[in-house]
DNA sequence: CGGGGTTCCTGGCCGC
DNA sequence: TGCGGCCAGGAACCCC
């Protein structure tokens, strides 16, 4: 489950070794979210860069006879996306998109539960990709302060889980990292209402969560690889997703789990009372 | 346009 | 050993 810890461990891998390259072919699963990958045909990899959990890769037009126009390949990983970049590839029934390059190799999206995406758009044109159009501030941009995060959070009802999960007030949280920052900032996850010290403090958290976890490379449940295959070691150093029924690192108490907004939540019951 | 519900996918795991 | 049922879950999509 990728999230932006794990997007950027893959980016910073994948950068040095498709920077430059010349598409020049490219094949896809049948599915629509997959198959603009050949629109990327013909350009040349200028640039990797990152927003939330997507993966943004700026492309050249290298082609002479067409009008010069730059477009972007928009990479999301999903549930179980990988990017890897080899000469060959022994049949893979779960690759759903490659790209070959002039030089030889081959840059492969396997997705096993095809919860990932593929896009190319013309540059910074968003608008197929809802999320990616609406997203909010990176979690280390220095405008994004407690007063505006407090502002972004309480301009909504919703609970402040889902909020995280909207990817609205801050980019790049998922499952995992919404449920560590809020066990260590103590707030309820079903929590609707939150000021502004506790939105400050959840800022904090979440900023402390995701650093943590780039330090480890990304956290591997089971699917998550970088382009050199290698796992991620935050696993090991998780407070609270994952751990229902299991003493809180602070109280004792045992973690609980329950749904909420169809989306499996644990919590400490006694710290992050409502 | 915000909010709520539905859907897409497949491997791993559990119980019988 | 085989198999049905269930779970994980980001974000597009649809509807009100």
């Amino acid at each position: 489950m990728p999230e932006l810890p794990e997007v950027e461990t893959v980016r910073r891998q994948l950068a040095p070794l498709i920077r430059g390259a010349a598409v020049i072919n490219a094949r896809s699963h049948l599915s629509a979210k997959f198959t603009s990958a050949s629109d990327a045909i013909g350009y040349t990899i200028a640039s990797i860069d990152r927003r939330g959990k997507y993966l943004l890769v700026g492309l050249t037009n290298t082609t002479l006879e067409s009008q010069p126009s730059n477009r972007e390949l928009i990479v999301h990983l999903g549930m179980t996306g990988a990017l890897y970049v080899d000469h060959a590839w022994p049949d893979d029934p779960y690759c759903r998109a490659s790209w070959d390059f002039a030089d030889g190799r081959t840059l492969w999206f396997r997705d096993i539960r095809r919860f990932g995406r593929v896009a190319v758009v013309p540059t910074g044109d968003h608008r197929s990709l809802p999320t990616l159009h609406h997203l909010g501030p990176e979690p280390f941009d220095p405008t994004l302060d407690g007063p505006r995060f407090h502002r972004s959070i309480a301009a909504s009802r919703r609970r402040v889980k889902t909020q995280l999960l909207s990817q609205r007030p801050i980019a790049g949280v998922g499952n995992i990292y919404a449920d560590e920052a809020l066990w260590r900032a103590r707030i309820h996850p079903g929590a609707r209402r939150v000021g502004l010290a506790r939105a400050s403090a959840l800022l904090n958290e979440l900023r402390a969560v995701l650093l943590e976890a780039l330090d480890n490379g990304g956290t591997t449940l089971r699917d998550y690889r970088t382009p050199d295959r290698s796992e991620g070691r935050n696993q090991f150093h998780l407070d609270c997703y994952g751990r229902s029924g299991r003493p809180c690192r602070r109280c004792a108490t045992p973690l609980i789990s329950r749904e909420l907004d169809q989306r499996t939540t644990t919590w400490c019951p006694l710290c992050q009372a409502h």
